[in-house]
RNA sequence: GGGCGAUUAGCUCAGUGGUAGAGCACUUCGUUGACAUCGAAGGGGUCACAAGUUCGAACCUUGUAUCGCCCACCA
């Protein structure tokens, strides 16, 4: 059966891919030889409800390279595949869809019926990118495919992928109880869209045109002080009396919350002032409040005016000066990031404050979040709204910082003038603002009750883990990174406020006898209870207890003996039922202990930071996880370097004592053409789907391949994607000349077949040298190098030397010489497929399917031939002498303008015996492919004989009549020219004593030759060009 | 502000002490029995700059310039 004239990739790859599917091609251990080594690469699961975008493509290409290799090699690989639930981005995803469709709103679904929503979500939309990873040619064990949240509370029946979900709660717990995690009160980025906490990494700093406003906080009761600013050399610059201190912010909403102004203790202007009281400026202006002007070494005397207002419920800094200064922090804001509507009206609320600032009241951490320090007509404002009238508000009292500036104006004449005035002082400047990495909305510092990991105490095995070398990471460079964050790292908030993912399992009561008997008591004793009043009264007067357990079942182990006997406990579903639950059974002197689980999920990286042990069954001790853990490659993204691999690294040691992979291959953004990052708004998305539909998955993967330097930019270029689909083109071709010439009816062997001819030998060592470099350059991830040696191997050795080569032998041979080169060329054939294979999988296995073969190519045996026993010394030698022959007749032909199609002699003076064998070996092909009539043995070269630059003889073509005498001394020179540039540094290197004494033997050896084969080749050139003199 | 990296042919990039490379683009020629998604032959580079180490530097060292990326609390 003749091959089709093209490779079909559209067709070919669903089938191929069915075929290797449906015989179970890719499980785990599949082809695998008798105790071998184990191979596993745990996928970086993408989002469940994502699509395949170029990173992904290029990532898993990668992957697959290497399972792919390993497979064929024997080893027994796991490529564990899966997805990831991505907490924020899918429930984004399913809050916009419902939007979209008119559904109701998450909020008004509730819960339980939100998350419905999103389980069906992810039935409908998770298999998306799982196919398009295998349009990609993908070999995952599919049956493991995985899930974050699987065996979740409410996950349907179908979902497959084990019990993920336990395995996350589970650590949590032993975490917890190992005193790993904790929950506390801290400043948080607080995304106000999402209306949840999120981690510094998901934090994203941008340079914003921002303002910074100047504002005077007047001294308490009018004092005044002298306010003096010196030079460097101490000479007085300015001096005034002052009766306010100057601040400088560029966050004047804030300013409702301020605790205090602190200035450098060093800083002389304000010396006089510290410890007395200023005011701030804004609010209802009886009620003022009035905060202390403290030293602390944070404020920098050259910025600004050298005073900090502190503001320790909105800003990370001044979070640190008042937890040093024991200053309150004032919580401003709403989950929504507005002013805060809540609390007691502000009149009460201020003279709360107004105590504290005067040391009247004592107060604590609870006291202080409970209370609303926004004035009345700012409540409910957005924080930008609130922003503008306090400057409206500060500016109309005249509290704002004055400057004076000219501008011009003119007249109604159009005559220019120029007018002094005085304005506020703002300065525009660029600042640094947070932005939610996925909502876009500036994140607001936030006083909130959250969960953390206390990753100090962890963090020192996994930087241990890569400084001993038990973990590599590659490229290099990036180890560096590593530690400089681990070395730096921060408690890690674990905690958000969303729906979707893996709830805390953490349970909440009331401390039970002391509200209980309160409760009771109330009732007993008043008929007219305010239930509101007792309610608030309980809420937040009596501590709640907590109980962390895998389930509500096993809390209550811990939660029985803690209550005591008499005590029922039940699970409610939040604080307001457990309270009622409470309440109406305190009442009837029931004691009933409501429990209520903490709404609150995990973040999202806490589970996939358990993937490795996790998808392999973990707690359970699989077999899967006896064996293939710890895993042998992570491939992955540099920009998830610490939202994964550094949290992978920690989890792992941290819950079963040992790294999650011995090496981890980091690579770059793929960037477009230009090196611009893709993004749907510039336009230049580049849509992986529609490469593959256009050129096929294996031109993309080649291209993937060949981009993958350690350390490179990665830049996508569709017409390197082209070139790579001409590439798998070339190859089919060189399949269907062998089709053409019978190599397909060569029964499939596996032996390296015997050959006689000097071309079978050659390709022979050719092909184990290519083998070589491939695998050193798997070996040592360097995609690129494999890539371009087998590019180069197929297209150059193979297809334009070779596969010619044996033409002339196929169609004059004697049978035994054409079984031969049949046999070889099979052979070789076939060796180019399996080497490609791991990059081009479809053509490849399409083109072994060609024959019958004992099994199909990607279970095929991965050669370990070396070239030292495959190359023939002899054979090469005498096909590159054969090759540089046809190469320099072909080059003086073509610049002699010689008619392509005319067969012409050849003449040679002094032929060597080594010469002479070469020339014996391959006569046919030099006759055939330089298109040489003939050969004659001359004394001398005749006049107008064009020179060959070959060695073994003084080569030449007698063109007497053709030749341009110009063209040919022109020629000549130009060659000899690059020739006394090249002699003159070898003889220069030569000549220096220096370099004999250190150069290595070798090197100086190997100069010698060159040198002397230049020489001759210098002699022999002249030579010709006196002869051109005599014919001109 | 700190850290990391890059600078090599017109373009995109390999090359990390021993004769400067690839693909694309370009020029000329070619309907040769695998292939025009091709073949043959070519042109094209002070390896950013400067100093140093070395017999020898694109490569090592130092500095400069330009461009990226990551991290960072200057109100």
């Amino acid at each position: 059966m003749a091959m089709e004239k093209n490779f079909n990739a559209k067709t070919a790859e669903a089938r191929l891919y069915e075929a290797w599917d449906a015989a179970g091609c890719f499980k785990a251990g599949a082809n695998a030889k008798p105790e071998a080594s184990t191979f596993c690469i745990m996928i970086p699961p993408p989002n469940v409800t994502g699509v395949l975008h170029i990173g992904h493509a290029f990532n898993n290409t990668l992957q697959d390279i290497m399972i792919r290799w390993k497979r064929m090699q024997g080893f027994d690989t796991l490529w564990q595949p899966g997805t990831d639930h991505a907490g924020i981005a899918t429930q984004m995803v399913v809050e916009r869809k419902l939007a979209e469709t008119q559904q109701p709103s998450r909020v008004e679904l509730g819960r339980e019926e939100f998350l419905k929503k999103v389980w069906d979500w992810k039935g409908e939309s998770g298999g998306t990118i799982i196919n398009q990873l295998k349009r990609l040619g993908a070999s995952c064990d599919w049956e493991r495919e995985a899930f974050t949240m699987s065996g979740a509370p409410g996950a349907p029946a179908d979902v497959a992928g084990g019990n993920f979900h336990d395995a996350v709660i589970k650590v949590f717990v032993e975490m917890y109880n190992k005193g790993l995690i904790y929950r506390g009160k801290r400043l948080v980025n607080w995304d106000p869209h999402f209306e949840t906490a999120i981690s510094d990494l998901e934090v994203e700093n941008i340079e914003v045109a921002g303002h910074m406003w100047h504002f005077k906080y007047p001294l308490a009761g009018g004092a005044t002080y002298t306010y003096i600013e010196k030079d460097e050399d101490g000479n007085v610059t300015l001096e005034e009396e002052r009766d306010y201190i100057s601040i400088a912010t560029t966050r004047p909403e804030t300013m409702l919350g301020d605790g205090a102004v602190a200035v450098h203790p060093s800083d002389e202007r304000y010396a006089p002032i510290v410890g007395q009281l200023c005011e701030i400026p804004v609010g209802p202006k009886e009620l003022r409040r009035l905060i202390p002007i403290i030293t602390d070494e944070y404020p920098d005397k050259d910025f600004g005016s050298g005073a900090v207002k502190i503001t320790g419920a909105h800003d990370f800094n001044d979070y640190q000066v008042a937890k040093r200064g024991g200053i309150p922090m004032y919580n401003l804001m709403d989950t929504k990031a507005a002013m805060r509507a809540d609390g007691k009206p502000y009149a009460e609320e201020a003279a709360i404050a107004q105590a504290i600032a005067n040391g009247e009241q004592e107060f604590d951490e609870a006291m202080i979040a409970a209370m609303n320090l926004v004035p009345d007509e700012y409540r409910g404002l957005d924080r930008f709204e609130a922003r503008k009238k306090v400057i409206a508000d500060i500016s109309a009292e005249g509290l704002a910082v004055m400057v004076e500036t000219t501008r011009k104006v003119k007249d109604l004449d159009g005559n220019e003038s120029e007018v002094t005035e005085t304005v506020p002082y703002v300065e525009a400047k660029p600042i640094m603002q947070p932005f939610g990495d996925r909502s876009k909305v500036v994140i607001e510092p936030l006083l909130t009750d959250q969960w953390f990991v206390e990753t100090s105490k962890i963090v020192e095995p996994a930087l241990e883990a890569v400084r001993s070398g038990k973990t590599k990471i590659m490229p290099e460079s990036d180890k560096k990174v590593y530690f400089h964050w681990l070395e730096n790292i921060e408690p890690w908030c674990i905690s958000r406020q969303l729906w979707w993912g893996h709830q805390v399992p953490v349970w909440y009561g009331f401390d039970s006898v002391g509200a209980w008997e309160h409760i009771y008591a109330a009732v007993q004793s008043d008929a007219q209870l305010d239930e509101d009043r007792l309610k608030t009264e309980v809420l937040s007067s009596f501590a709640t207890t907590s109980f962390c357990a895998s389930s509500f079942d096993t809390c209550l182990d811990a939660a029985e003996p803690h209550y005591g006997a008499g005590w029922t406990i039940v699970e409610t579903n939040s604080l307001e039922e457990a309270y009622t639950v409470f309440a109406q059974n305190a009442a009837l002197g029931k004691k009933v202990a409501p429990l209520y689980r903490d709404p609150d999920v995990l973040d999202t990286w806490f589970s996939s930071g358990l993937w490795p042990i996790g998808t392999l069954g973990w707690p359970d001790q699989t077999p899967e996880l006896e064996k293939y853990f710890p895993t042998s490659t992570l491939i992955t993204g540099q920009d998830i370097l610490f939202f994964w691999v550094a949290r992978m690294m920690m989890m792992q040691l941290a819950v079963v004592d040992e790294v999650p992979f011995d090496t981890v291959y980091l690579h770059g953004l793929v960037r477009d053409a230009k090196g611009k990052k893709m993004s749907k708004s510039t336009g230049n998305v580049v849509d992986p789907l529609e490469i593959i539909d256009e050129y096929g998955a294996d031109a993309l993967r080649f291209t993937n391949a060949s981009m993958a330097s350690l350390g490179g930019v990665l830049k996508l270029d569709t017409k390197r994607i082209e070139g790579y689909r001409n590439f798998v083109t070339k190859l089919w071709n060189a399949a269907t000349y062998g089709d053409f010439k019978g190599t397909f009816e060569v029964p499939h062997s596996d032996a390296i077949p015997d050959t006689a001819l000097p071309l079978n030998k050659w390709i022979k060592g050719e092909i184990a040298k290519t083998r070589e470099v491939v695998d050193e350059a798997l070996e040592a991830y360097r995609f690129n190098d494999a890539a371009n040696a087998l590019y180069a191997f197929t297209w150059n050795t193979f297809c334009s030397q070779y596969l010619e080569f044996t033409k002339p032998v196929l169609d004059d041979g004697t049978d035994a010489e054409k079984a031969e080169t049949k046999a070889t060329y099979a052979w070789a054939l076939d060796q180019i497929l399996i080497l490609l294979h791991p990059i081009m999988p479809f053509v490849t296995e399409e083109i072994w399917g060609q024959k019958e073969r004992p099994n199909m190519i990607v279970h095929a045996e991965w050669p370990s031939y070396a070239a030292a026993d495959l190359v023939d010394a002899q054979a090469d030698a005498d096909l590159s002498w054969t090759v540089a022959m046809i190469e320099a007749i072909r080059s003086a032909r073509a610049q002699m303008n010689v008619n392509a199609g005319a067969f012409i002699p050849l003449v040679v003076k002094g032929m060597e015996p080594a010469a002479k064998a070469a020339w014996e070996q391959n006569e046919a092909l030099i006759m055939r492919f330089a298109r040489v009539e003939s050969m004659t043995h001359v004394d001398e070269l005749p006049k107008g004989t064009v020179a060959l630059a070959v060695s073994g003889g003084t080569f030449g073509l007698p063109l007497e009549g053709v030749i341009d005498v110009a063209a040919e001394k022109a020629r000549l020179e130009k060659t000899l020219g690059k020739l006394a540039k090249e002699l003159g540094g070898l003889r220069g290197r030569l000549n220096n004593p220096k370099f004999a004494a250190s150069a290595p033997a070798e090197v100086l050896e190997e100069t010698r030759a060159n040198l002397a084969l230049r020489e001759a080749e210098e002699a022999k050139l002249n030579e010709a060009l006196a002869r051109l003199a005599e014919l001109g």
